[in-house]
Parts: structure tokens; sequence; C-alpha cells
DNA sequence: CGCTAGATTGATAAAGGTCAATCATTGTGG
DNA sequence: CCACAATGATTGACCTTTATCAATCTAGCG
């Protein structure tokens, strides 16, 4: 296998140009070091990373699968803010405790990071530190994106927004994975679980995407999805 | 005036305690640091200080005022992202383009730096990047509590949480300025101007706030407040 | 083969959007 | 100093959409 396949890998638009927006943020060699002051780690579907409100000693990121995070409310009712994918960072803790739960949607691989350690680590390699900085703005926009899309009212648009969101890189296969349940989906969007299926039983009347299998949506018809997807 | 007030500040929870949460982030000395290398700029009431997708060259820190930051759709429909306030970043780019446009809400004071400056002294300096890379951190996580906000399906429950977040430092006056418009709020929360307008009299009403003014309110019954904040 | 979690579908009611009219506040020019 | 214009805010009537409740269906999996 590819070493950079292997070593932790972060994924971000940069600030500047001309690098390419897919090209690998990190350099082998950065990857390297991550490497060596990190732990891989397996975890299983539905197996929980860490809970919300405990003590944060670990930053992770993703080498492979799907995670979710997601915060309990008091109502009963769960928000999942996040599904963070591979070349994703998180974990990161506010005053020392962790803000959401973390819990696996498919089997994926970890790296996990100590926090002193990583802090160390990024306080005297300021070019390391500059990825992660990059990344972190990254984040912050796509989380402005994901704003947008639940901002709406129109359940038909949110979804088109979120299988969009999901297809990473722009111009990728016409097939999307969906390795979340539509209950996860429905309580990312802020909507039901009922009008999540009826949104996307309409989207697939209309001719505009198909579902091989419920965890794979095929866009059928581009130019009518990216009109779905704009008009608001 | 004392120094610590006029030098770039930024806002943030770090990640570990026992920091307080409202203490200063960054020491006298990086203060210095930044303003060495800060241009500081007026701005006035509806002043554009960039447009979205123009060339980015600068990031600000606001050290007076508030600006809003926006996204124009192709509807006509104006979305608001983000109310910024004093020892808040904003004008990070996506691949060298400004992804938003920012314009002063009130009179404002900023600290302009030119991105390649920047860039340059937080890679030299580990320790002033890493208060950076906090304050990127508390920012997605505010952007993740918005999204939060705007998931909700009440309007008078949004208007609350929004009420709330603009009380920065929680426990602080019951009084809180509204330098924005209704307008404003209605396409930060994904509502209409007449449901915002419903909303805060419906608040009113129940003698939950009250408005001194269109630009203030004032909590009455925090109990209330709290409740209706946290039902959902 | 039947159990179970997840997904779909239907009927009803509540809530916000939209359209339209009116009111309030601020600032400007006569 | 007042009248008026312009922007922002409020209120009402009506309509569209989604949440909710309830029943049913489906796909995995032991």
């Amino acid at each position: 296998m590819d070493p950079s396949d292997i070593e932790p890998a972060l994924q971000a638009t940069p600030f500047l140009p001309p690098i390419r927006a897919d090209a690998p943020l990190l350099t082998d060699e950065q990857r390297m070091r991550l490497a060596a002051i990190a732990t891989r780690i397996r975890v299983q579907p539905r197996e929980v990373v860490y809970r919300e409100e405990s003590a944060a000693r670990s930053v992770f990121i993703i080498a492979e699968g799907v995670v979710k995070a997601f915060k309990d409310m008091p109502s009963g009712k769960r928000w999942v803010t996040a599904f963070l994918y591979p070349a994703d960072v998180f974990g990161l803790a506010e005053n020392g405790l962790y803000v959401r739960t973390a819990q696996a949607v498919t089997q994926a691989l970890l790296y996990r990071f100590d926090v002193n350690v990583l802090i160390e680590t990024l306080k005297s390699d300021g070019e390391l530190q500059f990825k992660f900085l990059c990344k972190l703005t990254h984040e912050l926009r796509e989380a402005q994106r994901q704003t947008i899309a639940i901002g709406r009212k129109d359940a038909i648009g949110k979804l088109a927004m979120f299988f969009r969101q999901l297809q990473r890189e722009p111009g990728a296969s016409r097939d999307i994975d969906l390795p979340m349940t539509r209950s996860d989906i429905a309580s990312y969007l802020g909507l039901s679980l009922e009008s999540v299926s009826r949104a996307t039983r309409a989207l697939e009347r209309r001719g505009v995407v198909c579902f091989p299998n419920r965890h794979m949506v095929r866009i059928i018809d581009p130019p009518q999805f990216e009109r779905i997807e704009s008009t608001m």
C-alpha cells in the first residue's frame, strides 16, 4: 500500500491558490511526524469513541470509515451535528471536555493523538500547525454551508444539498454512498424521519435520483438536481 | 486607555482548563506583535469591507463594532451567516477568494492584516499560531451551535437561542444589544421578517422579555426564558 | 422462518410563509 | 420647525408545508 494512504491525512481547501483543492494537505514528512505520535485504533459500527462532557484526552483523525457527532437534547431528541469522513479531525475539546458524543457509523480506523503531545508538536512545527489551521478554517466554512442547508424550509432542497455535501469532490461519481440511516439524516437536517422519507420518494418519483439500495443514491438528472439545490 | 484594550484581541474558550473562559487569549506581547503588522481601519455603518468572490488579500480582527457576513443567493434572498463582534476574526479566504460579503452593521474599528504577512508571522511563532487555532476551534463550535438554533422549527425558540448567543458571556447583564435589523435576524435564523416580528411580540406578550427600544432586549423572566430556549 | 430495527405511507393539525395593508422612526428639504 | 419621504417593523388573512400519530411494510439476521 502507498504510504501516503496509511499515514494520517487532512483534507482542506487552503487559503491561497494555486494548490489544487484535492491535493493532499500534508507532506509525507508531516504525515510521518504525526504517525509517530499517534495510536491507530479500530472501532466497530455503533461503537462510541467518546461521550459528551467527558474529559477530552485525545484528538482524532479519520483514516477510514465514517463517524457521527451528536448531542442529546433535554427533550430526548438527538441532534447530529456532523458526519466525519477520512481526513477529518474531531474531538477538539472545549475547556477540557468533549462537546458532542462521537459514534462510529461504519467500521472505522482512527488515529488517536494525546492532546498535550499534539499541542506541543504543533507549537514546535509552524508549518504543520498551519496545516491544522487551514483544516479548521475549511471545517468552519463547511459548518456554515451546512447551516445554509439546514436553514432552508423545503425538505427536498435540504436533502439535495445534503447529498451534494456528501459528494465530497465536485464532479465526482453520480453515485453517493449513504452510510447513515434516514433517521440520522433527519436529525442532521432538522427534519422528521417521515419528511426525509417523503422527500427521498419525491426526488425519486420526479426522476431526479434513484436508490439502487437504501445506502446509495444515484443522481440521474444532474441539471434538475442542481435546479432543486439552488432554488430557494 | 489600557493598552490591552487597543491592541488586537481574540476571544475563545481554549481546549484545556483551568484558564477562565473570559480571560484574554493573547498575551500583551502577542498583541503587540500583531499590532506591528496590522493597519487600523475605521468603517461606517453599511460600509462593505469586502465582497464575496473578490481576491482575498486581508484578514481582519474586530476591535470595536459589529460586522455581518452574508451571501446573496440566486433567488435574490440573502443569507446572513455570521454576526462578528470585537475579538472575532474574519476574512479567511478559500482558494484566494472571499466566500462571503462583509458589511459593517455599526461603525467599527478593524485591524487589517496582509494575509501573506500574517501567515508568515504565525508560522514563525508557534505559540501565537496556537492562539489562532484555538480561536478557529471556538468559531467552529459556535457555528455548530448556530446550526442547532437554525434547525429548530419554532420561531420563538430560535429567537431565544439567538438572543442567548448575543449575550456573549453567560450570566452577563439582562440587557442585550441588537445592533442589527429584524430583517438581518430573519435572514440569519432562516425565518421570514414577519415571523421574527411575531415571535418578538409573542415573547413580549408572555412577559419573558421586553424591548426598551428596537435595538435592545431585556430578559425579564430568566427561568421561563431558559425553558423556552431548551424546550425542543 | 419469524423477529426487530429501520423505512414507508396516510390522515390530521399546527406553524410559518406569503401577500397586502398599516404603523413607526428617522432624516431631509422646504 | 414642520411636512413628507423612505426604510424598517407590525399586524391580519389566507395558504402551503411539515410535524405528529398511527398503521404498515421491508430487509437483515439469528
